[in-house]
DNA sequence: GCGATGATGAACT
DNA sequence: GTTCATCATCGCA
């Protein structure tokens, strides 16, 4: 299949979110090694302007300065002192729209994901957005990457009819909750597990009307 | 199978 | 000092 050409990122968030899904991610490991592929299965959207949830909200800052390039830029950020997560910029350049990678299906250099991964489970090489980063190898020096670079790429696979394509809430965020910008692909096992709903913030008793 | 919790760091108030 | 776009592990059933 061929390599995603720029123009392909240059859309409306939402829709780039859902495009993206059933495209191959690849990652050149470099030194004639076998690239690391997946499947992409589950994306979110974080839109310009009102969403609370996006990094971008606030405004341009040092960390997410990277949103704000053009569309097919990589945006890496480091998160609960553990994880890297991986985003997708979208169209218009400037906006500072992305979005974010949260689960693929391994297609390639499987060993390879199992040994960075500590597992041998398929199921859990890639089935998280912290999870398929660690599986890939993207890290701060994959920040403001360009997906039409060498380093790392998309590749072009079968557009997935309406009809497999499931959406719900996002996942993890407490600010802009319940806005149905996830998206996945209906019955894949690679699919994130919506793990338990929430957790009460340490130490306090929350009241909610 | 399920829910609860600590790890761990950077941005932001 | 608080807030996270998370994950693995542990205790209990």
């Amino acid at each position: 299949m061929e390599r995603l050409a720029p123009d392909f990122f240059d859309m409306p968030t939402l829709l780039l979110a859902e495009r993206l899904l059933g495209k191959i991610f690849v990652m050149d490991a470099g030194h004639g090694n076998t690239p690391l592929k997946g499947r992409i299965v589950e994306t979110e959207a974080y839109l310009a302007g009102e969403d609370e949830a996006s990094h971008a909200w606030r405004g341009r800052t040092h960390r997410n300065r990277a949103m704000f390039g053009p569309p097919g830029t990589l945006y890496v950020y480091f998160s609960y002192g553990c994880h890297y997560l991986a985003n997708i910029v979208s169209e218009p350049e400037g906006s500072a729209g992305a979005v974010l990678l949260r689960a693929m299906e391994p297609v390639e250099g499987i060993d390879e994901m199992r040994r960075r991964r500590g597992t041998d489970d398929l199921l859990s090489l890639m089935s998280g957005p912290g999870k398929l980063t660690q599986a890939l190898g993207i890290g701060p020096e994959h920040y403001a990457e360009s997906l039409v670079g060498s380093r790392c790429w998309i590749e072009d696979a079968p557009e997935l009819s309406s009809a497999k394509i499931g959406t719900s809430p996002r996942i993890g965020i407490s600010r802009s909750a319940g806005l149905p910008w996830r998206k996945f692909v209906i019955g894949s096992p690679h699919v994130s597990k919506t793990r338990t709903a929430s957790r009460p913030k340490k130490g306090l008793i929350v009241l909610e009307s």
